[in-house]
DNA sequence: TCTTGACTTGGACTGTGTCCATCGTAGGAT
DNA sequence: ATCCTACGATGGACACAGTCCAAGTCAAGA
């Protein structure tokens, strides 16, 4: 995740070790976490930092197109580290798991422009609903 | 919408006049309203009918499947009356203006057996993004 | 090293939704 | 028609997610 740091420095973001810290809990593929998951794991390796300042930090990167926010239904927003690669969610209906999948086709060409209604698409998520093997 | 208060009939519902209120509320269309859109909208037939009964009725319409739960990233949940007929949202990034689509081809399909992960889908959600008329 | 404005902090606040003890009433029983 | 009672309604307290703000801190350019 140097690449994102280097990414933020080149778009004007002072580097602090709060900003370091969230975009490395960050980190990885399949990562799925809460403003405050993130926060908890933040927290062990900088005790003091703010809840506050991590939801800025990830109000920003998702404004910044560097991370992506999963909508949910009645469940605190996740975050997805993922945003490059495109792909889609498969979520549990009982415990709320998230999984990426990479359905076939493109669910963009999908909407006729009838069906637009005047509006500027810029995406389309879709959301898989099931219960998970431990669900089941 | 007296379909509606039949059926829950069927079903061993006890008809009172805070469910009739709830239930003529979401009558119609193209109707995509927060609960506490409903519980205002309730109020002005039924002034004292309180926050937790349209919570609860609202809940439990969804929960028999006859209003469906519509997800949104960051706001309050809506709840769309239309949920036998099927369709899709699209939705105004800025002003959360949620209208009703119809795309071609079935998004349950585009999920090939490896991608399930041993999940038993039971809806595969798609909503569009952008921005409205009036919003871009 | 100094300066400054961007960043962080923590606590108050808002919005959304849930819980619970108590009261009221729909609808079956008589 | 009246009574009973379990189911539903009430509203206020509570919980959770997220935002705002005034004051303090510090990264990085001069």
């Amino acid at each position: 995740m140097s690449d994102l740091l280097h990414r933020l420095r080149g778009r004007g973001w002072r580097m602090t070790s709060q900003r370091r810290v969230v975009a490395e809990v960050l980190d990885g593929d399949h990562v799925h976490l809460t403003a405050d998951e993130v926060h908890a794991r933040a927290a062990e390796r900088l005790p003091e930092i703010s809840r506050a300042t991590v939801y800025n930090t990830l109000g920003e990167l998702a404004a910044l197109g560097e991370i992506a926010e999963v909508s949910t239904i009645g469940r605190a927003k996740r975050y997805d580290p993922n945003a490059h690669h495109p792909h889609q969610h498969l979520v549990c209906s009982r415990c709320g798991t998230v999984r990426d999948v990479h359905p076939t086709g493109d669910p963009l060409a999908d909407l006729p422009p009838a069906e637009q209604f005047g509006f500027t698409l810029t995406e389309a998520e879709v959301t898989y609903r099931g219960l998970c093997p431990d669900c089941a």
